[in-house]
DNA sequence: GTAAGGACGTACCGGTCAGTAACATTCTTC
DNA sequence: GAAGAATGTTACTGACCGGTACGTCCTTAC
């Protein structure tokens, strides 16, 4: 059987942990991975809490939420699990800190992108799209964080959905918004055709990776909204 | 802090299991819950393998695969540890042998489903498409499965990644094929365009359920197929 | 200099993870 | 009813999980 006692061992800071290849054992860092978040780093060194932070959101979005352990945190983080505790009543509340702030992060670039865009509704919309574009061009992007979440916590009653959901509508609404500044007698119709090309992009980018169909975002994207602008 | 200290503990089959709402601790089941593969169903009792493997199929796309154990499958499955190593080399094993079924369904649904749309290329595109509609229709839909594993696992060699990924180069190939048969000048761009529909779909239905863009799917897909359709 | 208090680390907890060993029991088939 | 296959029972392993009691160090204030 091919994947039979598939497992791999690495050390990180002289400990070793295991990890099966499907399993839950996560306490583990590839070797020389760039997540080291305060030791080394140029500039001054952090407190013990920033540290935390910056390690854990960066390992959230590139492993999954899961797959990260406390210990792997801390490790990473060059600091140990009390101070993790005395920042953060648990790693719930960690994970709906990095949730947070990704989700304030997106709005502010995407307030920052639509400022810059000016103030015709049509040019904002594509200058939205522009940004998803931009993001799914990128190898190293891994998806949409608030929809990683949603897939790996499907249980209705996880408080990281719920930031992932209003987040998400937040974005509807936005997109809603402009669709309704442009000549059109659907926005809603609109409005979701673009979201379903967006959330394809992230998706398809999983599986296929910068050079796949999320390439086709913009151009999409372009002929639906040519399709619904009236002529 | 609201999440602090947050956990619930539930009983099936007098074990009892803690889980922090993002912990890993996975080895849970809802009282009640309908995943009895085989110990309760009609019918003849299935043997221990089948009941394993429809047990684990089950749980995985419902819950996410990190999520649940083996201990949660056994226990669910109405069978014992040894059995399931009896008949599977690891967990990983039982995973890709989960995926694999996974894949095979899909393509045997859809042949079907092209075959009984008929000759013409364009129906069979809305055939495809109205697939992929219906599934999103369902409220206990929870995506797909192949593209769920990749969320989870974002690691390159993850074996289930490559199972996921062959399903999905597949049909990409097979709206491809489609698109070359109907009159357009841009298939590849048609296709691509598609599959952010369709992925899209999958993706926000995590999100808004099947209520939301999700819903848009059938109509966003016609009016691209028609922007691609020479005139 | 020294006391106080905050920041941080050492070492541990009980529980769950995937997986196994040894053996008993039941079912099927002839 | 014997033989052999299938399955269950029980107990265990080493590793990792999230989380914590408690000791130490380092800065600041007097």
């Amino acid at each position: 059987m091919l994947l039979t006692g598939t497992s791999l061992r690495v050390t990180y800071r002289s400990v070793t942990f295991r990890q099966g290849l499907f399993g839950n054992n996560s306490a583990m860092v590839a070797k020389n991975q760039t997540v080291d978040c305060g030791s080394s780093c140029g500039g001054p060194r952090k407190n013990a809490a920033a540290r935390i932070f910056d390690t854990a959101r960066e390992l959230f979005y590139r492993r999954g939420i899961r797959a990260v352990g406390v210990d792997e945190i801390v490790c990473s983080a060059g600091v140990t699990k009390p101070s993790l505790y005395r920042s953060y009543a648990s790693k719930d509340d960690l994970v709906a800190a990095c949730l947070t702030s990704y989700a304030d992060e997106s709005r502010t670039t995407i307030d920052a992108k639509l400022e810059a865009a000016g103030p015709e509704p049509l040019g904002r919309l594509y200058a939205l799209i522009d940004h998803y574009a931009g993001q799914t061009s990128d190898p190293d992007f891994r998806g949409c964080p608030m929809t990683n979440t949603a897939v790996e916590f499907p249980e209705a009653d996880n408080p990281g959905r719920s930031i992932a959901e209003t987040c998400k509508s937040e974005v509807r609404d936005r997109i809603l918004d402009l669709a309704r500044q442009i000549d059109t007698k659907e926005p809603e119709s609109l409005t979701d055709g673009l979201l379903l090309l967006i959330e394809g992009a992230y998706s398809t980018h999983h599986i296929f990776g910068s050079q796949g169909p999320s390439g086709c975002l913009r151009k999409s994207a372009g002929r639906l909204i040519e399709s619904y602008l009236k002529r």
